[in-house]
DNA sequence: CGGCATTTTGAGTCGTCTCAATGATGGTGG
DNA sequence: CCACCATCATTGAGACGACTCAAAATGCCG
């Protein structure tokens, strides 16, 4: 609730703002959104399986994840999320959570009860829609994860996951000149992909030597833009991005 | 528009009581849909990658899926689709299609203008949270298609798939008994599931000698329910079923 | 009955995995 | 300030799961 808070519903303005049209008064109407902030370590779960959530979490700053813990150990991570999304949206009409969110890194998240959610929904029926948008293209990009670890080589599906994150904060302003901070272990790439870190690090490796990327201290530049996304079949299409002037 | 096609909406109606609940008004707006029903084939595309759909399809007789081709020729299926599904809901807030909407058998569909959906999800909010409902299920199921490819072996992968059509097909009255019709050639289950047809041929065999299900003829019946959601940690929570009374 | 799609089987190969050890890196406390 | 520890990245070796290619068997429909 504070001004910073408050503030901060610019990173979800500017989000919504990469995938459909906002009016001024749906920009208003979403500023005054009652949040509660807070500052979470890395590595910290927001919500859990099996929990009933009365709250949607909103993240500001840092990164998190979605993902499960299979009975043999095995994690499967399904989706990781930048500043402006909403990783647990679909609390609002699931009642309950069939996997977990944690933070990646030290991150900022407000969190929104569901109850001002449905109130502004009912309300802005534009900024409804928007919203279930936003996780048609949540399911697409699941869409997408499955091609990589179903029909992609394991370096395709390292470029895709790449350029998709790439395009994505670019949209939110959070990246350019194909490069960007990306901190994630290559464990956790390996459990977004349904590799080992092992083979994840040859992976790598190959990138390197082939000059596509460079990837030091989790900076990521990709040096061959058009080659790598010719390489592994990156059409951004399926982010569903509108471009609007800022 | 026919009576026959007015009276299919039941499919509809019966498929979202599996998810939600449903008022006596809601259920007669929806039977009021103005449709227009249409006999496939097998194998014939419904709505292509690129598309601007103005309408959306609902499967009333037939199993249906969603894919896309890859440039190297592979081909990825994301969802199978049964009675009661709109395999292309998701075409009312994303403009262009990002992959296909094909029949998997004969097929009896009804088309539904966008515009009535449109109108119906306004005037009635309620059947606006379920169709977004429906569609956060659709995204559910991504994820766990993503588990089975990420880290299941190959043959607890083919093991959830089944038990999960089984539940799907049980939930809209079209299965009993731990059997059901599966229309599937191997290479479909194979596309499905990234896997090779002549790996998923060898993984039935498994599945047979093993005896937790018999196959053939398209006639699949689980023989050892709890002993097959074992193997492959099938929990039907991410289905969201909602029990209601016929 | 023929013809075509599908299933089944075999054999050999390749991608990715696991286990294990070694190098970097970064943060912490004495 | 540095030694230490934990985490992460990197490399090697061997094993295994799944793939490809190819051929034979089966089933189905007209």
């Amino acid at each position: 609730m504070t001004p910073t808070f408050n503030h901060s519903m610019d990173m979800l303005i500017r989000k919504l703002d990469s995938i459909a049209q906002l009016s001024d008064e749906e920009r208003r109407a979403i500023a005054s959104l009652p949040v509660t902030g807070r500052l979470l370590g890395p590595d910290q779960d927001i919500v859990h399986e099996h929990d009933h959530p009365s709250q949607c979490c909103l993240l500001l700053d840092g990164w998190a994840c979605r993902y499960q813990i299979l009975s043999e150990g095995k994690r499967q991570i399904f989706s990781f999320h930048i500043p402006g999304d909403i990783p647990d949206l679909q609390s609002l009409h699931l009642k309950v959570m069939d996997h977990n969110v944690c933070t990646l890194t030290q991150a900022t998240v407000a969190f929104i009860p569901h109850e001002a959610m449905l109130e502004l929904t009912a309300a802005f029926p534009a900024i409804a829609a928007t919203l279930w948008r936003d996780t048609l293209v949540d399911g697409a990009i699941f869409r997408q994860w499955m091609v990589g670890m179903g029909r992609r080589t394991a370096c395709q599906a390292v470029a895709h996951l790449f350029c998709e994150m790439y395009v994505k904060l670019e949209a939110v302003g959070l990246a350019r000149d194909h490069a960007y901070y990306l901190p994630l272990t290559q464990s956790e790439l390996g459990d977004a992909l349904g590799l080992s870190n092992v083979h994840v690090n040859r992976v790598l490796r190959e990138l390197r030597t082939n000059e596509w990327i460079t990837l030091h201290g989790g900076k990521l530049e990709i040096k061959k833009w058009r080659e790598l996304t010719n390489l592994c079949g990156f059409d951004p299409t399926y982010l569903h991005l509108e471009r609007h002037a800022a």
